[in-house]
DNA sequence: ATCGGTTTTGACAACGGTTTTCATATGCGG
DNA sequence: CCGCATATGAAAACCGTTGTCAAAACCGAT
């Protein structure tokens, strides 16, 4: 459990992360990289991305299509996502009462080592706008 | 719009998941079917429950590794899981309130056509017993 | 029952996101 | 500055899922 090495890629692949205010895909994230003329290769972002959502420094969400996606969040605790599913965008969102109610049930059933996901996906108002 | 044919093998996957109290993957319905002296092939078992997800028989979900799993309720409306992380059995649940809630939060930040997902994992009293 | 078209089937190949491999490069404590 | 454990990344493996397409099966019409 030594302290992860301080590398131009992982410093990189952060400062992405925080300039990013919508989740993104580790190769949508890779390719911006790439463009931004750093030479980090996909593997690397894929591990780094890994870490951090272990170490809950980014939260993850999976799309449709089974895509994982990854944000830098200012809440780091609990807390849900209202996702734009056109752009991406998200807004942090929690709810007590929601959180309450899914250990209710759980207890009722005899369930232990509850945990939740949810996520409510939408198109944004400046999606909305531009679709029409 | 026509209706699907009935054959041997549409027959065979939806008896199989009646049967299933269980969220199954495609892959693991397969190997029941093949067991049980079917020949029916995996593209055929995705393609069926591809169908009857999209007309809403049978309820989706994303286990943590990305497999999609499959499962017919007893309850055809709007409603949610307890699902056990370690053999598969759920619970169907229902909660009004977070219903409201997630339209709530869409609304007071713009955005339409809403949805949202929410499940909840845990370790079933069956296997919490055999787990110690 | 038979026929003919349309749909369904299934072995196999292709796909796409993610992980593993492993030889090379590099941060970092001593 | 050395030594070495860790990090990197190109390429290959992985794995659930989808596409391909020729053969088989369903079903309404004859
Ligand atoms: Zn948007
Ligand atoms: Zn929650
Ligand atoms: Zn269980
Ligand atoms: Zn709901």
């Amino acid at each position: 459990m030594t302290a992860p090495r301080q590398t131009k890629q992982r410093a990189t692949v952060l400062e992405a992360l925080r300039v990013t205010p919508r989740f993104v895909s580790a190769q949508e994230l890779h390719g911006v990289l790439r463009a931004g003329g750093e030479g980090t290769g996909l593997t690397t972002v894929y591990r780094h991305l890994q870490a951090l959502a272990a170490d809950g420094t980014v939260d993850v969400l999976r799309a449709d299509d089974g895509e994982s996606l990854y944000r830098i969040c200012a809440d780091s605790g609990h807390h849900h996502h209202l996702v734009c599913r056109h752009c991406g965008t998200s807004v942090e969102v929690e709810g007590p009462a929601v959180e309450r109610w899914a250990v209710r049930m759980a207890e009722e059933h005899g369930f232990a080592d509850v945990e939740h996901t949810l996520e409510i996906f939408g198109t944004c108002a400046s999606c909305s706008r531009k679709r029409g």
